[in-house]
RNA sequence: GGCGGCGUAGCCAAGUGGUAAGGCAGGGGACUGCAAAUCCUUCAUCAGCGGUUCGAUUCCGCUCGCCGCCUCCA
């Protein structure tokens, strides 16, 4: 079986086939960065990460490009919004860059907190305005677009298959069209390439229309041409993006190469709160430096990940909870496989351990092939947990040879893919503390011989409130710290 | 008004034309001095109504409810 990927475009699950074999070009539609980002966010980007770690990890080299938006992207509709950037800009008394420099480290901030890989690229659109400039000339040199006062807009009427992302038909919008239409455009759905500035405005560029600056859609046409051609395998971006932007970045870039966008189009579906969907605008927003203070950030992926990506998700407290209960016990599984390969020897192969081993490999391979099915992943990995934990639970050991093929298995699925797999910090590092921790275990262990529970458990309580957790096992205690 | 999606146990959530993965919570049991960890076991007929079919949760239609996009939002 080999990876299949629904496309948005068509409507349905492809066999993913990339344009040059073995190497993937990718583009997502990056932040526009003028606040902290999200859940919101923390859901497309970890979506979209394990889209590329999971074709990493079938082979592929991966170029993944993501933009950063600190330009053009206008708080309302063209004719009568502001652009993002420069009203939060002023609204904190800082230059406009300053501020996209605040909040692009902050989103990577977040991003390595949360496990999400660094793009290849990650270019910013005020630094991509000549190429911006370069398509806009072509759309009006190919009679895509023209200039009225200083900008220039997009002419729909001249892609004949406008709306084939989206499913929209020009006509349908024109009979529901509600916001006041700039007098400038010739049809209600024409689109800003290029807008000209008002004086006072601190972003903008000389351009042959005078001085202005881009429009929201052109940056993502500019730059996936930059890095990844005029063709390249997926695009990906949130649902909400569809249109118009996803849709306008393919009628402007296919007017202006004559050459088609991207092959598969990927959408990762809205986050909501209590049923509404999470934005910036909408006050009910939960940042993510926020979760970050009362979840992991294994938990708050494995939340995200326990959806199919092309499923609303709807965020509770609840339900974060669960999640970190449920990684708690593949955690535990993890320190226990290496607890106990730390002590293991070469021997007999454990078959029931190989044929557990086998099985994961296989359900886990067979769902994410399955358009990144990420909670029936999820399925196998707790199977595997079990079946696990079980040949873990016998008298001896198991052979290391059948322990090492048990854990690579779950770091390439529940590790290198999904990233959920905590690091365990139970081995301590500081040479006293182990020490210390012998004497008070034996010393216990003393007490409880000699029936003395009442002291034995008061050990036990008093290191649990300083966060070191004691556990009985046969013939021996062993000591952790809380993770 | 137009386009699209969703409705599976208390909660989260996969999935299939032939009577439903997994997680959390709950019940029962094993192990333990007690815990912890772990294991065993138990817990749904898939919003409602029709239709197609030998058979539908899965296909079609309708109804109800919820959501997204059409204006900025990942």
């Amino acid at each position: 079986m080999s990876l299949r990927v629904y496309n948005t475009l068509t409507r349905t699950k492809e066999d993913f086939v990339p344009l040059v074999p073995g190497f993937v070009r990718m583009y997502c539609c990056g932040p526009t960065v003028y606040d902290h980002a999200h859940i919101g966010h923390a859901k497309l980007y970890v979506a979209m990460d394990v889209v590329v770690r999971y074709l990493r990890s079938s082979g592929y080299s991966v170029k993944y490009v993501q933009n950063i938006t600190d330009v053009g992207h206008l708080t309302d509709d063209a004719d009568s919004g502001e652009d993002k950037v420069e009203r939060r800009a002023a609204a904190e008394s800082v230059d406009p860059m300053e501020l996209v420099d605040k909040y692009t480290n902050s989103f990577f901030e977040d991003m390595d907190a949360l496990k999400v890989r660094r793009p290849s690229i990650a270019p910013r659109a005020s630094a991509h305005i000549p190429e911006q400039i370069q398509i806009i000339q072509d759309l009006i040199n190919r009679g895509s677009a023209y200039e009225v006062d200083g900008s220039v807009y997009f002419d729909v009427t001249s892609a004949e298959d406008y709306g084939k992302l989206s499913g929209r038909r020009l006509e349908d919008m024109e009979a529901g069209a509600r916001v006041e239409v700039d007098s400038n455009k010739r049809h209600p759905g024409d689109f800003l390439l290029w807008r000209k500035a008002a004086p006072e405005h601190i972003l903008k560029w000389p351009s042959p229309w005078g001085i202005g600056y881009p429009g929201w859609h052109i940056e993502c046409s500019a730059m996936a041409k930059r890095y990844l051609g005029e063709t390249f395998d997926i695009h990906g971006g949130g649902l909400e993006n569809m249109f118009p932007h996803n849709e306008d970045e393919i009628a402007q870039s296919e007017a202006a190469n004559c050459a088609p966008f991207a092959r598969y189009w990927i959408h990762v579906n809205t986050l909501t709160v209590g049923g509404q969907k999470m934005g910036k605008s909408l006050g009910n927003a939960i940042y993510i430096k926020e979760a970050l203070g009362r979840w992991s950030p294994e938990a708050i992926r494995f939340f995200i990940l326990s959806t199919h990506y092309r499923s609303v998700l709807d965020v509770t407290e609840e339900a974060l909870d669960a999640a970190e209960t449920g990684l708690k016990s593949l955690t535990t599984l993890w320190r226990l496989l290496n607890e106990a390969l730390a002590k293991a020897e070469d021997g007999e192969e454990a078959t029931d351990i190989t044929e557990a081993v086998g099985h994961l490999k296989g359900r886990f391979r067979g769902a994410m092939d399955d358009d990144f099915n990420t909670s029936a992943a999820m399925a196998a990995l707790f199977d595997f947990r079990r079946e696990l934990n079980t040949a873990l639970g016998v008298k001896e050991i198991p052979a290391r040879q059948s322990l090492e093929a048990a854990a690579k298995a779950l770091r390439d699925t529940a590790g290198d893919v999904l990233g959920i797999l905590k690091e365990d910090s139970a081995t301590e590092t500081d040479d006293l503390a182990p020490q210390l921790m012998d004497v008070l275990i034996s010393t216990r262990s003393a007490l409880r011989k000699a029936k003395q529970f009442e002291l034995a458990d008061r050990v036990r309580t008093e290191l649990a409130d300083v966060g070191v957790e004691l556990e009985d096992r046969a013939g021996e205690t062993v000591w952790r710290r809380k993770s």
